[in-house]
DNA sequence: CCCGGAATAA
DNA sequence: TTATTCCGGG
């Protein structure tokens, strides 16, 4: 019932769901304190501070006011919006800064910027202190940046302006509401949002950034939708500021050839296993072969409809900067409070310019999912398999996993040949669904690797490391040495960073993107940072251990994972290898939620201008959603 | 203050 | 699922 899988395979529900777009349900927490937070007009209350993503509260009550007054919850107390704060714990969205009061820390390495494109930690235009969140790397976990890429990367996380303007609109619209309360903020929030309106300037290019590691679940969740017919001709870049954010769109060098580069990877996510990933990056785009019937254009256009969504939908600022082959020219000097050159930064997606320009969009039910024109595929095999089995005996019990996935059950038990359903050309209404690329696909990328090729994957991997204590907020300094062995703490994740990009060009980005694919040759030598080099496959099997290890954890039972872990607990130490190892049976999936997410970019054709709108419409509708209370 | 479990609403 | 509420404990 739920999955219609009446035509072929679809996706599980839970891939459906839009995770935490912004626009799409409920405002959440984070979301709105990142609202507060790129707004002056809040400084006072909440405001960036410290270290990248690190804010700090300066009138809990009233924080919790505004809260309180978005989601109509009155009773709204700080006691109880830290309690929602921890929860994001688990999630791994926030962590506390400990020792600070009232000063968390977004965990942007996994967090979904969702709609928010970029965020704009260090908005401080105005107010000089806002900006720090720049990333110096001094944090605590993160480590020195060794290739200027990364410190790029890493303010570029941070800021980026603008785009929010379509959103903050609708955020601040819809969240508003009529609360009987009527609490005054809602009336700033409106207004500003008012202000900013105008389309944000059309399309701007986007500097591609794949991630290392691809995200296969990206392919997987493709989305049909973009014919875009058109023979991409990457629109001249345009910078134009915004007046919001006063970045300055980096010059995308030509970003020709960036889509066939990028799909080669998506290609490898094929499904099949029996393809096997191949590690040689070389672009080969054709991958296809699987039992795809799209050919390589079709799932170029396919790619980039997912990018766009996921531009629109969330970005992971992780998936941004890291890859990019940015290259800056700095060696690292952190500046950390004034964030350097941005050269990079992307530029937003357009979506909002669409919007605009595209009234209303008129029908918005379609956009949603109602309409998907193709289903994906399931999610890796892996856990179920092995829950399966076990579940059906134990089913009878409890079971706590759920349901969810029996879908999975049958998939797996399935051919491995991804349906997709393409439909006809559509044109209109295709959207695509981006909806949660979260965790999941930070799962799955990397597990997806291995994994849904070589099932074998999982294996060992275990020792990963502990993780150390993030605990001191301060950070040490920026060209400290590395860790022995990084670790990301908390996440942060910058664990396996890139592969350093090759100087490419100079300074410009060079956007390649998409080579990046994470060659081990090249990779190893450029560690980063100097953590130690370790290979390419060692970083992501430690990534990804450790992200089964947190995620799978996390994952879908967040709550009763943590229970079990409950020892390791985090801070340090904590290694459970066995759980690690364990981990194993966890696999894949499932993320849920939290938001993260996703996978990759490409750098957007032109083309796809057509996609955008339809996307832009969905997000608006979307947005409109909201509920008031 | 901060942490999380538990129950529960939406 | 994501908060909200309530609450005992450091």
């Amino acid at each position: 019932m739920k999955t219609p899988g009446d035509t072929g395979f679809a996706f599980p529900e839970w891939a459906y769901k839009p995770e935490s777009s912004p626009g799409s349900r409920q405002i959440q927490l984070w979301h709105f304190i990142l609202e507060l937070l790129r707004k002056e007009e809040y400084h006072d209350v909440i405001a960036w501070q410290g270290d990248y993503g690190e804010f700090v509260i300066k009138d809990p009550d009233e924080v919790a006011r505004l809260w309180g007054a978005r989601k109509c919850k009155p009773q709204m107390n700080y006691d109880k919006l830290s309690r929602a704060l921890r929860y994001y714990y688990n999630k791994r969205i926030l962590h506390k800064t400990k020792g600070k009061r009232f000063t968390y820390k977004f965990n942007f390495n996994k967090l979904v910027l969702v709609n928010y494109p970029f965020i704009d930690m260090g908005s401080g235009r105005g107010v000089p202190q806002s900006a720090p969140p720049v990333p110096t790397g001094g944090s605590h976990f993160r480590f020195p940046p060794s290739t200027p890429s990364e410190v790029l990367s890493s303010s570029e996380e941070l800021r980026s302006p603008g785009m929010f303007s379509s959103v903050a609109r609708r955020m601040a619209r819809g969240s508003v509401s009529d609360c009987s309360d009527g609490t005054s903020t809602n009336s700033e929030l409106e207004e500003a949002v008012g202000v900013d309106e105008r389309g944000v300037g059309p399309d701007r290019a986007f500097r591609g950034l794949l991630p290392p590691r691809l995200p296969h679940d990206s392919l997987f969740r493709v989305y049909g939708g973009a014919p875009n017919p058109a023979g991409l001709p990457r629109p001249a870049p345009r910078v134009h500021p915004e007046p919001l954010s006063p970045f300055p769109v980096s010059p995308l060098p030509g970003p020709g050839g960036l889509l066939a580069p990028t799909l080669s990877p998506a290609l490898s996510m094929t499904p099949t296993p029996h393809l096997a990933y191949t590690p040689s990056p070389s672009l080969s785009s054709p991958m296809v072969g699987s039992h795809f019937s799209f050919n390589p254009e079709d799932m170029k256009h396919y790619l980039q409809a997912h990018n766009q969504s996921v531009y629109n939908y969330h970005l992971s600022p992780r998936a941004f900067l890291h890859y990019p082959n940015i290259v800056i020219p700095q060696p690292h000097r952190p500046t950390p409070e004034k964030p350097p050159s941005h050269h990079l930064h992307a530029p937003p997606l357009a979506l909002s310019h669409s919007l605009s320009q595209h009234p209303g969009g008129g029908e918005e039910g379609q956009l949603l999912t109602s309409q998907f024109k193709f289903k994906l595929q399931p999610p890796p095999l892996g856990r179920k398999q092995r829950e399966a089995g076990s579940s059906l005996a134990v089913s009878a019990s409890s079971s706590s996993s759920q349901s969810s996935f029996t879908t999975n059950s049958v998939l797996t038990a399935g051919p491995p040949k991804i349906k997709v359903e393409p439909i006809s050309d559509i044109e209109s209404e295709e959207e695509v669904e981006v909806t949660d690329l979260s965790e999941e696909e930070e799962l799955n990328r990397e597990d997806d690797e291995r994994n849904i090729f070589t099932p074998m994957a999982h294996h060992h991997h275990h020792q990963i490391n502990s993780n150390n204590h993030q605990a001191n907020a301060n950070s040490s300094s920026p060209s400290a040495p590395l860790p022995p062995h990084y670790d990301d703490p908390d996440d942060d994740e910058e664990v396996f960073k890139t592969p350093a990009t090759p100087p490419i060009g100079s300074g410009s980005l060079a956007y390649p993107l998409i080579d990046l694919k994470t060659e081990p040759g090249q990779a190893a030598p450029i560690s980063p940072g100097g953590t130690r080099c370790i290979p390419l496959k060692l970083r992501f099997k430690r990534r990804w251990s450790k992200d089964q290890k947190m995620e799978a954890d996390g994952d879908r039972d967040e709550a009763k994972d943590k229970k079990v872990r409950a020892e390791g607990a985090e801070e340090g130490e904590g290694n459970k290898q066995e759980k690690g190892v364990r981990g194993g049976e966890m696999e894949n999936e499932r993320g849920r939620g939290g938001g993260v997410i996703l996978g990759l970019v490409l750098p957007p054709p032109p083309t796809q201008r057509r996609a955008s709108s339809e996307l832009q419409r969905a997000t608006a509708q979307l947005s409109l959603e909201n509920t008031g209370c």
